[in-house]
DNA sequence: GCCAATT
DNA sequence: AATTGGCAACGCTTT
DNA sequence: AAAGCG
């Protein structure tokens, strides 16, 4: 399918004149309109006439184990999203797959008519078109979802290379003179059509940073390569954690529900036999999860598709299936039996051959020593918690125990407040501070000693805290002091909280704000985002001083800020809902009152955390609910630094100054 | 998630 | 036998 | 004084 540019006609053709200006003019061949144009394209070394060109095979990337270094590369982002080769020819645009499949009509018509207004006549681009979920990341399951909801608005279309323009064939270009060219006809583009910038950082940084992000990975290009289709060294990829396609041989039926699917049992080739690689129990919303299951009960075949016995335990309950699908699959590693860990459905994809699919990455490094069992016992380890991100109880304790190491001393003999929800989050919420009847017995109660009557809930280890997901804990709270000293907090936190209308920038330049009064009453503030709509800005302060102090120094804290900047700021709560202002929230800091713990998860939708990050990374590249579950284990797993890793050393006593 | 009280 | 209620608490504002 | 709201 391809679409009539008739409506386009005209910005087209002034755009071609400005460019005339300064570009040379050269003839060339077939055209009459549009002659101006040859310049770009002609006076490139290695650029050679030709036609345009039916479909170019791609140029593939080969998985390494870290990304390149030195000058010859450079490095792009690597998207989250189906690769697509654009070609324009005479103002009709069609999108092809990598197997050169016409897909225009699956992405609407946003992607195709900015196409169509680039002052080009005949192209080729290669890209990638994804769909942003919430400030910037790309998401392949969103992609997927608003594909199968016909949903077209979100698309984009972030594109890398051109590969043929007006006339000439430039895959002999070098590759930072095919994106020079490219880049100066995005210019002012369609906010539809992104150009993919490129770093020429130290790959490793880059990947870092990126990482950091929770973006999948980056793409490292040799910057004087020319265009070759097929994979090859010329370019590069390296992952934020390990993710490939598998082949979808069977699934286990959900104890839940019966049209749903407990986890799927994935597979890949080798040496044309399919062999076992373990099974995947979350990552698939709800929706998904129904589609599925219609899917898979299609293709169901009596028995075992796999070329290898399979032992009892693999065995168990598995519906076998004919291995036609793929799915991409995101996991922390291989275990020594050669079954992906900790690993998480990513969507399906179309575009692949069940028969291509192998192993990825038979070079990565050794894996990490398989970690101990778990030892809580978890009913209902498939019960969805959050639908729309299909994250489970399971999931729930998998991305805890990854997170577990930094987030232990904020909620280590701390007491604690639970936001439960048995039902996920669409069902009934509700807080609990108390021990209960049946309460696992890793997490324990510890009586409040200026309230003997009440026993508060605190954990001291990982299995504390595995024990209040088999509660159903959807968000873990707790006090500013620990059980050594009740009445003396060792931290504060102001949690500000934007109302309607107030820009991401306002909230950064708030928690700054914050920061800097903290600052001159000589505490270290540390900022992390709040998986709601705000931020939480915390300082770790020696237990001195007594809670109504504290309480009292940090209302100053918020009332002077409501009171300096009266139109950015309110410091009480009702007031605050009206739009364009900040509520400085400090009611944090009194005896018996909580804050979301670092790292816990929300009870909202999407899985969000409350996620620690360094004040450099506070820009708009992020947003407070940017972090979640499914995206967090991957920037754990690969930051080399802890962003509080200060946290503890930084503390400093709170100086309470009487008022008179 | 689970117990207890209520229908 | 099946359904329903409960499971925090605090300062503040609106009713 | 009670009820609503983060």
């Amino acid at each position: 399918m391809a679409l009539e540019a008739s409506e386009h006609k005209r910005s087209l053709s002034r755009k071609t004149s400005d460019r005339q200006m300064s570009g040379k003019a050269k003839p060339g061949k077939g055209k009459t309109a549009d002659a101006g144009k040859e310049s770009l394209a002609a006076k490139l070394k290695g650029a050679k006439q030709a036609p345009l060109p039916e479909f170019v095979e791609p140029q593939l990337a080969t998985l390494v184990k870290s990304a390149p270094s030195g000058k010859r590369w450079i490095h792009e982002v690597k998207l989250d999203g189906y690769r697509l080769q654009a070609r324009i020819s005479q103002g009709k645009v069609s999108l092809l797959t990598r197997k050169g499949l016409d897909w225009t009509h699956k992405f609407g018509k946003a992607i195709s008519s900015a196409l169509l207004k680039l002052p080009v006549s005949d192209a080729v681009i290669d890209g990638e078109v994804a769909v942003e979920a919430g400030s910037g990341a790309t998401d392949f399951s969103l992609l997927q979802q608003d594909l199968s909801d016909g949903r077209q608005d979100r698309f984009t279309f972030h594109v890398f290379d051109l590969l043929y323009l007006d006339g000439y064939d430039l895959a002999a270009v070098p590759l930072l003179k095919r994106k020079e060219i490219l880049e100066t006809i995005l210019k002012d583009c369609d906010p539809a059509l992104r150009y993919s910038e490129h770093f020429g950082d130290e790959g490793g940084i880059v990947l870092k940073h990126a990482c950091r992000l929770s973006l999948e990975g980056i793409i490292s290009k040799v910057a004087t390569a020319p265009y070759r289709g097929g994979r090859g060294r010329d370019w590069v990829k390296s992952k934020c954690s390990a993710r490939q396609e598998f082949v979808v041989a069977g699934y286990v039926p959900s104890s839940v529900s019966k049209t749903a699917i407990g986890s799927l049992v994935m597979g890949y080739y080798e040496n044309g036999k399919l062999r076992h690689a373990g099974r995947v129990g979350t990552g698939y919303s709800n929706a998904v999860a129904q589609s599925l299951f219609k899917r898979l009960d299609e293709l169901r075949i009596p028995k075992s598709p796999f070329d290898e016995k399979l032992t009892a335990v693999e065995r168990k309950d598995v519906v076998y299936l004919k291995p036609e699908l793929v799915a991409e699959v995101e996991f922390r590693g291989w275990t020594a039996d050669s079954h992906i860990r900790h690993a998480a459905f990513r969507g399906l994809r179309e575009d692949k051959d069940a028969g291509d699919i192998v192993r990825e990455g038979a070079a990565e490094a050794e894996d990490a020593p398989m970690p101990a069992k778990r030892t809580v016992n978890l009913t209902h380890p498939d019960r969805v918690y959050w639908p729309d991100a299909g994250v489970t109880k399971a999931g729930l304790a998998d991305y805890y125990t990854q997170v577990w190491r930094l987030m232990a001393p904020f909620v280590v003999n701390r007491p604690l407040a639970l936001l439960r929800g048995p039902d996920g989050i669409k069902g009934q919420l509700f807080f609990q501070k108390h021990g209960w009847k049946g309460m696992n017995k890793n997490a324990a109660l510890v009586k409040d000693p200026a309230d003997p009557e009440q026993e508060d809930i605190i954990i001291r280890d990982l299995d504390g805290l595995l024990g209040l997901v088999q509660g159903a804990a959807l968000e873990i709270h707790p006090w500013g002091s620990t059980v050594n000293d009740w009445e003396k907090p060792d931290m504060v936190n102001i949690d500000l909280d934007p109302g309607d209308g107030v820009s991401w920038e306002r909230t950064i330049e708030a928690a700054y704000e914050v920061k800097r009064r903290f600052a001159e009453m000589g505490l270290t503030a540390f900022v992390k985002t709040s998986g709601g709509k705000g931020l939480h800005v915390v300082a770790p302060v020696k237990p001195k001083a007594e809670w109504p102090q504290v309480k009292a120094t940090m209302k100053a804290l918020a009332d002077g800020m409501a009171a300096d900047e009266p139109d950015k700021y309110v410091s009480t709560i009702t007031k605050s809902k009206r739009t364009g202002k900040i509520l400085i929230d400090y009611l944090r800091n009194g005896r018996g009152n909580t804050a979301v713990a670092p790292y816990s998860t929300r009870a909202r939708p999407g899985a969000p955390v409350s996620m620690p990050i360094e004040w450099e990374e506070l820009t708009d590249a992020i947003s407070p609910n940017y972090f979640t579950v499914a995206n967090a284990a991957a920037r754990i797993a690969q930051q080399t630094r802890d962003p509080w890793r200060e946290f503890r050393k930084a503390e400093a006593p709170i100086v309470f100054k009487e008022k008179k």
